[in-house]
DNA sequence: ATGAAAGCGCTAACAC
DNA sequence: GTGTTAGCGCTTTCAT
């Protein structure tokens, strides 16, 4: 007599318990979770109240088992082996990210790909289905993971603009890099700076460019302003060392825009050495608002991005292309903000 | 005549036809395909040849239907709303987490449960079976999400000393601040110092605890040693009135241990505001070897812990009560190392 | 609008 | 050792 009844092993009531106590077919049951407008207003009642009395959810195994959908999304950070990942901002982009998809039936996961191996892990996870899409957060320039991804099929979106403008053109978010570092530029031309030099960022990486073509056309046209450029790899150490060729190129100079925080901190360390007082003989600006700035002598003056909107934004890129597959998707660009402290 | 033959709607192969490919029933082929060894040789090879020659990965929801099982672990951040989020950390631990798990079939499942509503969303993953078990990351201390969540049966293991020793009690990785604290105030006492000053951690969190009797100890016994408490939060503003006060009460003082690297910044800055040298006049020593340490100015000698390795430990910890769920595992704790730079 | 029924792909119990 | 089979819980035609 226990026949379809109560419990089975596990505990959890079944839609065909719920069906029960609602006196309709399983198929009406199912109608109502889903919400299909198909059905009575007598029998959603019933419905509900059956869910609500049985504490009904549905079973995410099952339920994909059939509509072939895993509901989750997959979180990639794809980082090279050595390089550390630049910290604020993973958490509060994956901040950013869960909001957006608390609103959601979508599941987060997230794995690290450094290796070669683990990139194939994640192009089997996509291709099993285990996972209805990509969202990829790349450190490094070159990353052939995110094409593979598409040309597999599956919904991508990445932070950050990939640095080759590719024929499979993938929809990403990123601060907007250029404006900030125009703005920073800006800021130390009206202070009345004139020799105004900058630190780089590395070559393969689009924020590195676009950072520096900021700092290009925030002076562009205008008389009586020394330039200089070195080049540095976003740490502290080419920072320092960028400053220190800087100073002998140009023992004058009094401003520079370096294109992260830490490089930022390394020219305050390379400055105070070479005995020049910031931001009296010179200014400096970093970039990236991170907690290094909070926590430099002199504070440091920083472009800040706006990361946790980066992670949302992120996510909905993703959702717009699972909700629909063909749509052409624009690239998302967000204003960074100028946080003067002391430095500057 | 297509009857069960060839692939549906979805392209992926089905056990069902490399049973066919292999000549053998479907069953034969699922014991091949978890590693059963009631299987004979020549079926084995058959059904191996024909996963590989097929592309056959098994459909996790259709496995997770029938074993209740879902091989999802979950990752829980539990940052109350308002806190930063203490950032080399995270990443590094995610790191140590996913290489251990990258050795297993289990999925990291990522949220943030900040408010009461998410924890809510936690809970009903365990008991709807989404996860198998949770990894919880707690910023504060008074977390109650690990307590309800062994309540609800599930396996948990965390970072992070629970403040209290609870009754329910569950398994954690941390590291050893009381013996960090301890090396740190020693270094400083045997470079002559006997005026050690310490800035603690908030009250509610293990880690400031343990850190304060790590210096108590170090200084236990010792004759001729003015010991300074002063209370911090951990945060840097912290750090620098706690620098403050300490001079205030005794200017001569010519060590400090800070119990967390965003402190020992803003204790440099306090005593650089007061004109005092370091570490000529006062050696200064934070705790995280953070990435703050190495840009400060001077660079910060720090106490560091391993935390890409917690993360592995605290992947086994979870992994071994999957495989054993009656066994009680004890708390695992890390050594940390003295990282000497310039301040001490 | 609703019920009946056919699977989704897999594991595990059972029979041989 | 291997084949057969009964579901796991759900969505989705197809009738009605």
């Amino acid at each position: 007599m226990a026949g379809k009844g109560r419990s089975r092993a596990s505990g959890r009531p079944t839609l065909e318990q719920v069906a029960v106590e609602a006196n309709v077919s399983r198929g009406t049951a199912s109608r109502v979770v889903n919400g299909s407008l198909e059905v009575s207003p007598y029998a959603l009642k019933a419905v509900r109240d059956a869910i609500r009395k049985l504490g009904y959810v549905p079973n995410h195994a099952a339920r994909s088992l059939v509509t072939r959908r895993s509901d989750t999304v997959l979180l990639v950070v794809s980082e090279s082996e050595d390089r550390v990942f630049s910290e604020p901002f993973f958490a509060s982009i994956v901040r950013g990210l869960s909001q957006e998809l608390s609103n959601t039936p979508l599941q987060l996961n997230l794995v690290m790909a450094s290796t070669g191996r683990q990139h194939d892990r994640v192009e089997q996870l996509v291709r099993n289905g285990h996972v209805d899409g990509v969202m990829l957060i790349s450190l490094h320039g070159d990353d052939p993971l995110p094409q593979n991804l598409v040309a597999a099929g599956a919904p991508v979106a990445l932070i950050g603009r990939p640095p080759v403008p590719d024929a499979t053109t993938v929809p990403y978010v990123d601060a907007d890099n250029e404006a900030g570092a125009r703005a920073a530029t800006e800021y130390l031309y009206r202070q009345g700076r004139r020799r105004i030099a900058t630190i780089t960022g590395p070559r393969d990486m689009a924020a590195g460019l676009d950072r520096l073509s900021g700092y290009r056309a925030a002076l562009r046209g205008k008389r009586g302003v020394t330039r200089l450029v070195a080049q540095g790899d976003f740490g502290q150490a080419s920072g320092e060392a960028a400053m220190r060729e800087l100073l002998g190129k140009d023992p004058e100079l009094d401003a520079v825009f370096a294109a992260s925080d830490p490089m930022a901190a390394g020219a305050l360390r390379a400055l105070r050495a070479a005995g020049r007082r910031v931001p009296d003989d010179v200014a400096v600006i970093g970039f990236d608002d991170s907690d290094l700035a909070r926590n430099t002598n002199p504070l440091l003056t920083s472009v800040s991005q706006p990361t946790q909107l980066m992670g949302r934004k992120l996510a909905e890129l993703l959702i717009a292309q699972l909700r629909e597959p063909e749509a052409k998707l624009a690239p998302v660009i967000l204003p960074t903000e100028l946080v003067c402290r002391e430095s500057a």
